[in-house]
DNA sequence: CTTTCTTTGTTTAGTAACTGAAGAATCCTC
DNA sequence: GAGGATTCTTCAGTTACTAAACAAAGAAAG
C-alpha cells in the first residue's frame, strides 16, 4: 500500500528495453534509479534481454569510488521493422533497425485509383525489394507498420498485405505515426508531452502525452486542420467555417497562388493543366521553391499561412500544456524554414505556460519520411513496449474476435 | 506475455471500488465482466471492501437462469470529504460522502485582499462549521480539496490550511476539479474521454482522457480561453491576439453590454459604480437575467458569445476526440441555457469524428458548485484510486544525487 | 418432489513478478 | 594489501493474481 511505485508486470521488460534505447548507453544502476525497481529485478531482466540478443554490455564507466558500472547498449541490429506510408502522391517505404534508425528507404509513386489487389501485390513486392536490398533475414523483421491519412479506409488493405507479406501488420494514422517516430528516434524525451504538427495535403497533429501516444476513443485525434480561426471564414467540407485547412493549408496556399498570375508564372505552377495525381503537392513545392529564391509574393503567401498555423499551434499548446512541438510531414519538409520562425515567435510571446516551462519548437530532421519511420517505430513499440497498462476495458470484452490483424485505430 | 491484461497491484482495490461507485449497484459477476479479473480475485477484493465497511451487500438481482446475483453497493456514509473552491467573488464549501453526493454546502463572500493568516483562520472556522452542521465524526473525513483558478499561487495557503484544520489538503485547478466532479458524480462514463468547459470570470477546460484526468507537465492544461478565433482580434494579456476570453468571455460580454446604454439601463448593470469585489460576475448575471426575460439585445450578446465558445469547443473536441462535453462553472450555471443549444448545433454539424461516435453536450446539474464538489472528489480519488501506475518519473529522481555517469534523457 | 442444468460465488493450489537482504566481485585509497 | 565503496547476483519470501475444483442457490423438466 505504501511501498515504492511499481511497474505493471508485462511491461517491465519493455520498459527497461525502452530506457536502454532512449538513454543510448546506461548501467544497471542507472536502470535501478530510472525505474525504481530493485537491483535484483534489473539484474534478471537485463540478463533476459542479453540472452535474447537485444542488449549487449559495452565497456565500463568511470568509477565513482567503487566497482565500475558495466554499460549496456541496445543491440541495434538484432531486429528490424518495416514502415509503409500510403500517401495520395507517394508510397514511402523504410526499413529501420531496433533503434529506429533507417537502414533502407525507397519511395514510389502513389497508387491512385488502381485495383486494390494489384496495389497489395505491388506493395508486397516493393517491401520484399526493400528487405532484400540490405539482405536482412526475414525472421528478424518484427512486422510492418502501415500508416495513412484515413487509416479506417485501409482496413482490408492491411489484412491483405498481412497475407501477402507474411508479416504482422499494424495500422495507424500518419500524423500519430510521425509523432511516435520523433519520439522513438530520440529527439524528444521519454516522458515528454509533445505534438508533431503534420502537414501533408491536410494538416493534423500526432499527440504524445507524458510519453504515451494519445489516440482518443475513435482514433480521430489531433485534427487541428479543423481548428476554427475565423468564425465567418469560408465553409469547410467538415461542416464548419474558418477551419485552418481552408484558410492556410497547402491546398489553400496553392489556390491563392494560382489566383496570382504573376506568381503562377514565376513559380511555374502545374495548376489544372496536367493530370498529375497531386497537383497540390507539386504546386506547393513550386511555391516554396519560389519563396526560397526570394519571390516576395511567394514568401508573403507562405508567411500568411504560417501565421494561421502558428495560431492553431498555440491553441493546441495551450490546451495540452505541450513541452515540445515538432514540425513534420512532406509540406514542412519543403517549407518548414518559413513556418518555423513564425511558430517560434508566436509561442515565445503567447504560450500560457511559458513561465512554468519552455516550449521547444523544432523542425523534424527527417520530415519527408517521418510517417514511414513512425510506422516502423509503431511496430517496434508494439513489440517492445507495454501492450497496455491498467484495467482491461469493457469494450475489449465486446470484441473478442481472434487477433489476426492488429489494428491500432478503430 | 500473451495472457489477458492485468491490473497494477495497488490499484485493484481502488478500481473495484470505483466500479461499484460508478455503477451504483453491481454484482460480483458484473465486476468480473467489467474488470477482466477472475471470480476468485473479485471475491477476495470485495470481501476486503466489505470488511472495511466501504461496500455492502444489498439484496439480490433477478435470476438469469441460475443462482441470483448478490448486489453490492457503496456504503455512501462510510467516509466523507471536504471541498473548498476559492473564487475571487466567493468561497464555496461542500461536504460530500463517499459517493460524491453533497451532504452539506455553504457559500461565503470571497477573501478579497485580506491578510492570508486571517483568511486561513476564517476558512478553517467555516470548514469546522460545515462539518459540525451535519455532525460527522472528524476521523471519517478523508481530507480537504482546495481548488482555485491559479492553484500555484495558493501553495502556502494550502499548507497553512492543512495545519489549521488537521486535514490532509490537496490543491488543484478549479476547471480540472469541475471535470473530476462531473466524472465522479456519475454523469459521465468511467472510461470516457470528456472535457468540462468551465466558465467563471475566465474560460477554461478540465480534461479527462479515457477516465484519467489529464493535468499536463505543469498543470496548465485546457486553457481554451486562449484559443485563437481571430488572427487580428484584440490583444490579450497572454500576449496573443483574438483569444476567446477577450472576444467572448464573461468580462467581454459585460464590457459590450456596458457600452450599450439601453441594455445597461434595462439590465440594471452595476458597472463601475460600486466597489463590489466582482462587478463582472454581478453584471454577467444581470445580463443573463435580462436575456431570460426576453431582452433581445441581451440575448443577441450572449448568443454572439456562444458562437465563439462553440467554435473553441469544436476545436477542442476535434483535437481530443471527445465523447462528452459538460458545461459547468458559475457563468454556465446562469447562462447555460443560452449556450447549450449553440454548442450542440455546432458539434452536431461539424465535429470531425461524428460518424465514428456521437458527442454528447450537456449542462452540469450543479454548475455553480461543481468546482467545490470536484475538489472533494479529488480527495476521494486520491484516497481510493491508484496513486500511480507505471514507471517512476524523472521528476521523482530530481531530488536524488546524480551518479557521475547518468545518461538518462532529460 | 426429484433430478438435472445453469449460474453465482468461494476455496485452494500454483505462478509470475516483484522485494529485501545477504553475499560475491570489482575497484579505489591509503 | 587491508578496508571501504560500489556494483552486481543470488535466493528466499511476499503479493497479487490465475485456473480449476467445488459449493450453494435457483430454474426447468420429469
Amino acid at each position: 500500500m505504501s511501498g515504492p511505485a511499481r511497474v505493471t508486470h508485462a511491461s517491465t521488460r519493455a520498459a527497461v528495453l525502452d530506457l536502454v534505447r532512449a538513454a543510448g548507453m546506461i548501467s544497471r544502476v542507472g536502470l535501478v534509479n530510472a525505474t525504481g525497481l530493485t537491483g535484483g529485478t534489473i539484474s534478471t531482466v537485463v540478463r533476459g534481454l542479453i540472452d535474447e540478443g537485444l542488449v549487449a554490455e559495452t565497456g565500463h564507466a568511470e568509477s565513482t569510488g567503487g566497482k565500475r558500472r558495466v554499460m549496456l547498449q541496445l543491440n541495434h541490429f538484432a531486429r528490424y521493422a518495416v514502415g509503409v506510408h500510403l500517401d495520395d502522391a507517394r508510397i514511402t517505404y523504410v526499413l529501420t533497425n531496433l533503434g529506429g534508425a533507417v537502414v533502407a528507404r525507397i519511395s514510389r509513386a502513389g497508387a491512385g485509383a488502381d485495383e486494390q489487389a494489384a496495389v497489395v501485390a505491388r506493395v508486397a513486392r516493393e517491401v520484399d525489394a526493400l528487405i532484400d536490398s540490405v539482405g536482412v533475414e526475414r525472421d528478424r523483421i518484427l512486422g510492418l507498420g502501415l500508416v495513412a491519412a484515413r487509416p479506417s479506409e485501409h482496413h482490408e488493405f492491411g489484412r491483405a498485405l498481412e497475407r501477402a507479406t507474411a508479416l504482422p501488420v499494424v495500422l495507424d494514422h500518419d500524423a500519430t505515426a510521425a509523432a511516435i517516430g520523433e519520439h522513438w528516434s530520440g529527439g524528444v524525451g521519454a516522458t515528454s508531452t509533445f505534438a508533431a504538427l503534420f502537414m501533408g495535403t491536410g494538416i493534423g497533429a500526432g499527440i504524445v502525452l507524458g510519453g504515451t501516444t494519445y489516440r482518443g476513443p475513435s482514433g480521430h485525434t489531433g485534427e487541428i486542420g479543423h481548428t476554427c480561426l475565423d468564425l465567418d471564414g469560408p465553409r469547410c467540407w467538415c461542416g464548419a467555417r474558418g477551419c485552418l485547412e481552408m484558410l492556410a493549408g497547402p491546398a489553400a496556399v496553392v489556390e491563392q497562388a494560382r489566383a496570382d498570375r504573376s506568381l503562377s508564372r514565376a513559380a511555374g505552377l502545374v495548376g489544372g493543366r496536367t493530370r498529375a495525381a497531386t497537383p497540390v503537392a507539386a504546386d506547393f513545392a513550386a511555391i516554396s521553391r519560389a519563396a526560397r529564391q526570394g519571390n516576395t509574393r511567394a514568401v508573403a503567401l507562405l508567411e500568411r499561412s504560417a501565421r494561421y498555423v502558428a495560431a492553431a499551434a498555440r491553441t493546441l499548446a495551450n490546451v495540452l500544456d505541450l513541452e515540445v512541438l515538432v514540425l513534420t510531414g512532406p509540406s514542412f519538409a519543403i517549407a518548414g524554414s518559413v513556418y518555423l520562425p513564425v511558430l517560434r515567435a508566436e509561442l515565445d510571446s503567447a504560450f500560457i505556460a511559458r513561465d512554468a516551462h519552455p516550449i521547444s519548437v523544432r523542425l523534424s530532421p527527417s520530415a519527408a519520411s517521418a510517417p514511414a519511420i513512425g510506422a516502423a517505430a509503431i511496430v517496434l513499440q508494439s513489440e517492445l513496449v507495454p501492450r497496455r497498462q491498467g484495467l482491461r476495458l469493457p469494450e475489449d470484452l465486446a470484441a473478442e474476435e481472434p487477433p489476426v490483424f492488429q489494428q491500432l485505430v478503430r
